[in-house]
DNA sequence: GACGAATTGGACAAGTCTGTCTAAAAAAAT
DNA sequence: ATTTTTTTAGACAGACTTGTCCAATTCGTC
């Protein structure tokens, strides 16, 4: 049911999504959304709940697998960028959501609130208490780690953004490649460069 | 005109934007938009295409002012990235272009092909150009220049992109010190790394 | 001033959508 | 088996939109 919302309302934006479509979709009557939710408005902040919950709960989920004890830094952060994306920003409800904020935030932005402070605030933080962790252990060489945070983000959604806009689907491939390039690059900024035998360990491993 | 309907389109989306209240916000009657653009279909793809001619326009006019021979090339990076976010990215333009793709790249994908290709595409691969002269140079070390733009306006977008979502008017302390740290970043992965004592004067500039 | 083109306001039909209501049917609980 | 609750199908009023038509008006140009 608020699936289904989920779905119609994604699709069509809020003043195109018709609730007889969601009824259908969701396979109740009509009569059924109205008793259960009482208007369009209260249909639409039930759907944009639900996917918020969902999301934020399957992104720190998500962050437990993080390679907190590194064997192969690179290809163990490579491997933790490609399960993020896959699981909270490219899975269905992480589309929904992004799409649902673009098109209803400006107009709604207190449905949004709750994300915002629950979201990207909590995750980030929590995702850079494991950064300042890996670098306190020596495997990253990180000022701010809270910035570090959210390079790791923007860098691993660089080329996604695009196709994932236009509704494309990716493959296992893409997103294997653009999780390498990313990491690659965050690592050539944040990889350990202090002591010089070290580094030019890292430098090595990394060519 | 279409500037009216690009307020409105971008406001309530093209299901629930309204011809009569584009036609007062343009302050003409609502039969000489039919006049001129036939139906709303046509209005929109006008509106749409208005806003890509004059997105991309713009972006080629601010990748003229690149740092090709940077006297500081952190200053003069971080410059040139806050020029692009304000003239292309977070302009008025720019917002609505993006948002617009979200509301509706996914059902008409055709209208925006041309902004694909024209825009990303082209401006990307143009500023990919300039960081290669850079790599050149001297001044920086890059692999694929390619990758390093796409990833340059990654970075310099990282912290602007919730507040844009939500309409948020950005201050030029906020843009500049995010291009700030964007570029730092930018500059710890693609810094000139070559030579001992070359780096060692970079790593001393840089701190 | 006069003439042709564009613009205007308003009326209009046809369609869609929301939200309510009702009586019948189905499900759940006792 | 009976009662209570929930769900269903459908009809319905009210509101809103789009796109068309038309007579009156304004504008630009000669």
């Amino acid at each position: 049911m608020l699936d289904a919302g989920a779905r119609v309302f994604c699709g069509e934006g809020f003043a195109g999504a018709n609730i007889d479509l969601i009824a259908v979709e969701a396979g109740v009557s009509r009569q059924t959304i109205y008793n259960h939710y009482g208007d369009k408005d209260k249909l639409f902040a039930a759907v944009v709940g639900e996917i918020t919950e969902r999301c934020t709960a399957r992104a720190f989920a998500v962050l437990g697998t993080f390679p907190d004890h590194p064997a192969d830094l690179e290809a163990d952060l490579t491997d933790f960028a490609i399960r993020f994306i896959r699981n909270c920003v490219c899975d269905r409800d992480g589309k929904f959501l992004r799409k649902l904020i673009h098109m209803e935030g400006e107009r709604h932005p207190e449905l949004f609130a709750s994300w915002r402070i629950g979201g990207p605030g909590k995750v980030w933080s929590a995702l850079a208490a494991r950064f300042a962790r890996l670098a306190f252990a020596g495997f990253l060489d990180i000022d701010d780690p809270d910035v570090a945070a959210r390079q790791f983000f923007s860098l691993i959604f660089t080329d996604l953004q695009i196709p994932s806009m236009f509704g494309e689907v990716l493959s296992d491939e893409e997103l294997a490649r653009s999780a390498s390039i990313a990491v690659g690059t965050f690592l050539r900024a944040y990889g350990r460069r202090k002591a010089g035998a070290e580094q030019s360990r890292e430098t090595a491993l990394r060519a």
